[in-house]
DNA sequence: TGTAGATACATTGACAGATAAGGTATCTCG
DNA sequence: CGAGATACCTTATCTGTCAATGTATCTACA
């Protein structure tokens, strides 16, 4: 398992946050378990990349940040994800779908 | 129709230009061409991401190149994919399928 | 007591691939 | 002769990702 190129993934960082924040409110280290678990620790955002991609998403109002209480452990940045957020993910999933079914014709089945 | 986002195929370029030159030896122009085709105008390379790609291809011995001898129109540079090049499309082929799996996973299905 | 490891967030400089904008040159058609 | 298509190429710039580094807290264990 040679692990995912990064450059596959680029252009749907974003979509992938939006994805968990609209099943609820998390935060960048709980993502990125989560993600691990479900590539079966085939994938993981890079920390500079995720913070990178909070940033983004919230300069463009999709999510919106406040601080846990935290009684104990580290403290945790929560995020939210907006009415524009909601829609930017559905929107952003019809484009994967349109992008992946292109690049199905383009690169072939790899049988030549 | 938005078109498609470079970020999207980012990754997926070599691949592309391999599917084509695995067919048969082409040329810069043809290969956009029919990539226009292909997609229904939706998608095409632009001319300096075509080029650099050639040019990154034949770097890492995947493909090599000779000009033709047009008698008539622009002179054009053909390009032939190599044993290596044959095996990387392969690769890249195994290594789409992956990612696109693992992004049908993590991105979810819109409905939220 | 201390120290290793997990949790958790954040910044920095550098890099690779993509882009827009510009350029060269030839042929075809009206 | 001029417009449009064919065909290739270079440069400066942008964006997202990365490695490296830093801070701080809690838990487990010896």
């Amino acid at each position: 398992m040679a692990g995912i190129a990064p450059d596959m993934i680029r252009g749907n960082t974003d979509t992938i946050l939006l994805r968990f924040l609209c099943e609820k409110d998390s935060y960048g280290y709980e993502i990125n378990k989560r993600i691990l678990e479900l590539t079966g620790e085939q994938y993981g955002l890079n920390e500079a990349t995720l913070y990178t991609a909070f940033k983004r998403l919230e300069k463009n109002g999709y999510i919106t940040s406040y601080w846990g209480d935290e009684n104990s452990g580290a403290r945790r940045r929560y995020y939210t994800v907006t009415e524009a957020g909601r829609t930017a993910y559905r929107e952003n999933c019809l484009e994967w779908k349109n992008a992946r079914d292109m690049l199905e014709r383009l690169i072939g089945n790899g049988t030549d």
